[in-house]
RNA sequence: CGGGGCGUGGCGCAGUCUGGUUUAGCGCACUUGACUGGGGGUCAAGGGGUCAGCGGUUCAAAUCCGCUCGCCCCGACCA
C-alpha cells in the first residue's frame, strides 16, 4: 500500500475525549473513530489488526477441532424467557420492538442461540464433544462506557460453546479451550495472567478469566508472589490469619445515644472510635432468605464471596422495610445483638473484635462493648469481605499482591443450566436422555487489541508485535524529488509485496520529521528508510521499532534481511 | 443512576466572570505558489464557524437566565 492512496489518518494531538494510552493512541494513528459514546468505526488500518488478531483466534480454536459459524445479532425474546435471563440485570441488553411490537434483543452473548441450534441438530451421544464458536459483533448497552475500545458498547467477540457427554469429557473441552486461549494471547505478544473469577450472570461452576496486566486495567487481580495461585478481587480469598491476642479486658455492654447516626463515617467521626471496633451490618435478601452479613468496619463486603458462600443465585441488599421487619429498627442501626429470626454470616476479621460497637436495632441507639460468644453468636464464620494487600495467600503462605488488568477472555464451565431450560439433550450408550454439559469461551478482539497497545507502545506511539501489525515493513521514502531515490523505493516496495511481506510505502511529499514522527506512531515492527543520501552509497537504512536497533545495508541485500528480521519476530 | 467538568472551523485551545472594543481569534491540519529537504521547516496568498440546540432577557448575547441534547472524568454496576 502507497500512504498517499490510502485512508491513513494520523492526527498530531489526541482529541479530548480520550484518556487511556490505547484510546489516545488508537485515535492518533487512525485505527478508529468515535461515532458515538463507545461506538467505533474500524478504519482500514485498524481493521488490519483486527484481522490478524481474529486469524490467530482461528487457528488456534480449530487446532482443538472447535467449528466456526456465524448466528444472528438480532434475538427474539421467547429464547431468552426460555433460559430465565430476558430480565437479567447483569448483561445490559439492548432491547427493541419492531413494528408489530415483537420484542428483540440485540446479542450480548449467545447461549440461548447455540444451545437452541444444538438442541435441534444434536440427537446422539455419537455427535459428541461439540465445540462451535463464532466470531462477531456484540451490544452491551453500557452505563458507562470508557476507556476507548476497553469498554465500548459494541465490540466484537470470539465466543465459543462446547457440547459433552459427561463431566470428565467437558473438563477436557475446558482445558483445551485453556490452552487455546494461552497460545493466543502468547502469539498476539500479550502477557496475561490467567485468575479465578465468578462466573456471575452466566451461571455454573467454574470459570477463569485471562488478564492482561496493565496499569489503566478496570480490573484488579490477586496474586500470591509466592505460588501460581490468582484471582479477580471480587472472589480472591485469604488465608486464616493467626488469631491475635488482645490484652483488652471485657467490658461490660452498653447503649449508647447517636442521633441520625447511620454510617460507620459518621460513627467514626462521631465517636472518635477507629472503624475497626465497628461491626458493620448488612441486611440481605439472598434467593428470598435473609440474612445478616457482619463486616469489620474497616472492610468491605465482597458480594460474589457472600453469595458463593450462600449458594444463592439472586442476592440482593434488604430494603428498609424488611430490615425493620426482620431487625425491628431503622436502616442504619442494625447489629447482631438479639436478631434471631435469620441467619447471621460473619466475615473472619469480625470474631477477633473486642469490645466492638455496632447498630442497637433501635433508632438512633448503638451499642458498645459488643462481644462475640457473649452477646451474639454468628451461625457461620467464613471469609466474605474483599481481601487486602498483604493478606495471607489462601494456598500458601506467601502475602497477597494487587495489580491491574484488562480482561480479555473469560472461558465458563456451565454445566447443565441451558441444555436443560433449553432442552439440549441426547440420548446415551443406554438409550438414555440426558442434558449435555456445557462450557463457554470468550474473547473481546477489540479490547484485545486495545490491550496489545497498552503493553506495547512508548511516549511515541505504539510497537506492534510483527504477528497482528497492519503491515510488517514501512518504506519511508525520503525526497520524493529525487528520480533515483524514488526508482529504489519503487523497486523494493515491490520485490518485498512480490515476496509476499506486508508493505506500506510512504510516499507523501512530506518533510523527513513529519514521516518518521508517523512510522513511529503507527508503530510497524520494520520501518525501511530510502535517502538519497544513502543511495549514492547503495546502501538503506532498517530501524527496528522496538528496539530502535539499526542496520545500514546494501540496497540488493535489504529484502533478504528484511525477510530474516520478521522471520525473528520483528 | 449519583457527583463533577466540558461543548467556539477537521484537531487542540483563547475569548464567557465584567454583554458593545471582533467582520469571532490563535496554533496545528487543509488548498495554491515559492524556497527547503534526515526527526512535525520558512515565506506569501487562500478556503473553512447556524460559538451544541431551543427558548428567554436586552437597543445589543459566544458572553446573562431557563430548558434540552451530546461528550468526558469519579462513583455505583459490569462480558
Amino acid at each position: 500500500m502507497k500512504w498517499t492512496q490510502s485512508f491513513i489518518r494520523t492526527l498530531r494531538e489526541a482529541p479530548r475525549e480520550a484518556e487511556a494510552a490505547s484510546h489516545k493512541l488508537m485515535l492518533r494513528a487512525g485505527l478508529v473513530r468515535r461515532l458515538s459514546a463507545g461506538l467505533y468505526t474500524y478504519l482500514p488500518l485498524g481493521l488490519r489488526v483486527i484481522r490478524k488478531v481474529e486469524d490467530i483466534v482461528r487457528q488456534e480454536m480449530n487446532k482443538k477441532w472447535a467449528q466456526e459459524l456465524l448466528m444472528p445479532t438480532l434475538q427474539p425474546r421467547e429464547i431468552w424467557e426460555q433460559s430465565g435471563r430476558w430480565d437479567d440485570k447483569e448483561l445490559g441488553m439492548l432491547k427493541l420492538k419492531n413494528r408489530e411490537e415483537r420484542e428483540f434483543v440485540l446479542g450480548p452473548t449467545h447461549e440461548e442461540i447455540i444451545t437452541d441450534l444444538v438442541s435441534k441438530e444434536v440427537r446422539s451421544y455419537k455427535e459428541l464433544p461439540l465445540n462451535l464458536y463464532q466470531i462477531q459483533t456484540k451490544f452491551r448497552d453500557e452505563m458507562r462506557p470508557r476507556f476507548g475500545m476497553i469498554r465500548a458498547r459494541e465490540f466484537i467477540m470470539k465466543d465459543a460453546y462446547s457440547f459433552d457427554v459427561d463431566e470428565g469429557s467437558a473438563r477436557k473441552s475446558y482445558q483445551d479451550m485453556s490452552e487455546a486461549y494461552s497460545n493466543i494471547f502468547r502469539r498476539c505478544g500479550l502477557k496475561t495472567q490467567v485468575v479465578e473469577a465468578d462466573p456471575g450472570a452466566m451461571g455454573g461452576s467454574k470459570s477463569e478469566e485471562f488478564i492482561a496486566l496493565a496499569d489503566t486495567g478496570e480490573d484488579i487481580i490477586v496474586s500470591c508472589p509466592q505460588c501460581p495461585y490468582a484471582a479477580n478481587l471480587e472472589s480472591a480469598g485469604r488465608g486464616e490469619e493467626e488469631p491475635g491476642k488482645s490484652q483488652e479486658k471485657i467490658k461490660p455492654l452498653e447503649e449508647i445515644e447517636t442521633p441520625n447516626i447511620k454510617t460507620i463515617k459518621e460513627l467514626k467521626d462521631f465517636l472518635g472510635e477507629r472503624p475497626e471496633k465497628m461491626i458493620k451490618t448488612l441486611i440481605y435478601s439472598a434467593d428470598g432468605k435473609t440474612v445478616a452479613a457482619l463486616i469489620s468496619g474497616n472492610e468491605e463486603i465482597s458480594e460474589v464471596k457472600l453469595r458463593k458462600n450462600l449458594k444463592c443465585e439472586n442476592l440482593q441488599m434488604a430494603d428498609e422495610k424488611l430490615i425493620e421487619e426482620v431487625t425491628g429498627g431503622p436502616l442504619g442501626f442494625s447489629g447482631p445483638v438479639g436478631l434471631k429470626k435469620i441467619k447471621i454470616i460473619a466475615d473472619g476479621g469480625v470474631t477477633k473484635i473486642i469490645n466492638g460497637i455496632t447498630g442497637a436495632n433501635k433508632k438512633d441507639k448503638h451499642i458498645k462493648n459488643v462481644n462475640i460468644g457473649r452477646d451474639y453468636s454468628p451461625d457461620e464464620v467464613a471469609d466474605i469481605s474483599y481481601v487486602r494487600e498483604g493478606d495471607k495467600c489462601p494456598k500458601c503462605e506467601g502475602a497477597l499482591a494487587m495489580r491491574r488488568g484488562i480482561e480479555v477472555g473469560h472461558i465458563f464451565n456451565l454445566g447443565r443450566r441451558y441444555s436443560q431450560s433449553l432442552g439440549a439433550k441426547f440420548l446415551d450408550e443406554k438409550g438414555q436422555e440426558r442434558p449435555a454439559i456445557m462450557g463457554c469461551y470468550g474473547i473481546g478482539i477489540t479490547r484485545t487489541v486495545a490491550a496489545i497497545i497498552e503493553q506495547n507502545h512508548d511516549e511515541n506511539g505504539i510497537m506492534w508485535p510483527m504477528s497482528i501489525s497492519p503491515y510488517q515493513v514501512h518504506i519511508i521514502l525520503l525526497n520524493v524529488n529525487s528520480t533515483e531515490t524514488v526508482e529504489v523505493a519503487d523497486n523494493l516496495y515491490k520485490q518485498l509485496t512480490r515476496e509476499g511481506v506486508e508493505v506500506i510505502l510512504d510516499d507523501r511529499d512530506e518533510r523527513a520529521g513529519v514521516k518518521f514522527n508517523d512510522a513511529d506512531l503507527i508503530g510497524i515492527p520494520l520501518r525501511l528508510t530510502i535517502s538519497p543520501k544513502r543511495v549514492a552509497e547503495k546502501k538503506v537504512e532498517i530501524k527496528r521499532r522496538r528496539d530502535g536497533k539499526e542496520f545500514l545495508v546494501d540496497i540488493e541485500q535489504a529484502v533478504e534481511k528484511l525477510e530474516e528480521l520478521i522471520q525473528e519476530g520483528g
